[in-house]
DNA sequence: AATAAATTTCACCAATTTTTCACCTCGAAT
DNA sequence: ATTCGAGGTGAAAAATTGGTGAAATTTATT
């Protein structure tokens, strides 16, 4: 298995090597964010370990731009105390979390549940089913009735973070924030006409995205 | 929100006011570390943007000291080229960085990343019930005996409320100051059609909204 | 640089929701 | 039993919201 390790620190990646290396699994290494991202761009990883805290650009954002184009098992590292980020952090597609200081055997375990987990999905072909609409995140490819749905990359990526937010209401703010970015400062019709191309491609299974009055939208089963 | 700006320089505190009040925010002053220790102790902010470079206690310090009587986030402010121990910041619990010279728009950002970060606390999508009344604050939904009740968006915001605050007296004055929101200025009698509403829609369950006379109402198991 | 594609903004419309208000009912205190 | 104030009710007016298509802007591609 290939995995890459995110963390600024040498220290902690070499510690981080160690055990997966010695597991007998290949390690690679980012220093950053930003190398991370480009790494993921270049390379097929099994798995990424990412730490939060980074220079130049941090972990979450990290992630959200990786799983952009790539379906990649992550597991944050995150420093003691960080209640806060794993509710978030479930939402942009993290697959677990660890907390520094770790011991080698709880950084293994984990990752051996999360590569475990995905294989399984894989085995049995990680398609997400809701009655003739078939998302397969992993491919970015979305079938409506066995055709294939041609979604602009916003619209995918809506489609996704509602599909994995599933039965969660959630705001314009809320939609806004996390598919279009902490930085985005504009208007909050914007939503609404994604919403709506969204919904022109998914045919009749437009039913699926479900209007929350004076509030938002939700993915609906 | 309250934001506290700490910066030895009037006009950077100008700018930074300007910010910060132009997004709704209430700001407040302190021209050293010193100063910002004592205001911190005595009033109750929200967010302290804080520089690294001050006469009397630096930044780092007056994070240290602030930090060991509330947990109030804080972005600190440094001058480009300054590299400071990143580490040391996120040990004493510093949330985030910006580099001077900085945009409006990067420093609001900032901080409402810092604060939504913060926001998030809720965990799960519990589903609470009383007899046949089904409750899911995450998705929004209740169910009235299994069946699905079409509430609208303050119906669901007062029913919410109410169950929050099961078992405890609120008066209607409290109610739309809380749910209506400060700035609701109108009558008290709105809130009776709303309860009607809201009554009508829980079916046999209405039961739980209970009318205190001469007070106001509560949820009631 | 030109073209195409995608994204964002905007203004209007229809539908829903909220608020108000006049009138009604109930229950406690006299 | 009567009175009085508090709460319930339905209907109409007022306000808000979301959907929509087109235009403007940004971004990507040739």
């Amino acid at each position: 298995m290939k995995i890459l390790i995110v963390d600024d620190e040498e220290m902690i990646r070499a510690v981080l090597r160690e055990y997966v290396e010695f597991e007998g699994n290949e390690a690679f290494e980012a220093a950053d964010g930003m190398e991370a991202v480009k790494l993921c761009r270049e390379n097929e990883y099994d798995l990424v370990l990412m730490d939060v805290m980074m220079p130049h650009l941090d972990g979450f954002s990290a992630v959200k731009e990786i799983k952009k184009t790539k379906d990649i098992p992550v597991i944050m590292l995150s420093a003691r105390g960080e209640e806060y980020d794993k509710l978030f952090a479930f939402e942009i597609g993290v697959d677990d979390y660890v907390t520094k200081p770790f011991s080698p055997k709880e950084v293994m375990a984990r990752i051996n549940a999360v590569t475990k987990r995905r294989a399984v999905k894989v085995s049995g072909n990680e398609i997400l089913k809701f009655e003739g609409l078939e998302i397969d995140m992993a491919g970015r490819n979305v079938y409506v009735d066995g055709e294939k749905a041609e979604l602009t990359p916003k619209e995918y990526e809506l489609l996704f973070y509602l599909v994995r937010n599933k039965g969660i209401a959630l705001t314009r703010e809320k939609l806004l924030y996390d598919v279009w970015g902490f930085d985005f400062y504009g208007d909050d019709r914007t939503v609404d006409t994604h919403i709506k191309m969204l919904r022109s491609n998914l045919k009749e299974y437009r039913k699926f995205v479900v209007t929350l009055r004076g509030l938002g939208y939700k993915f609906e089963e």
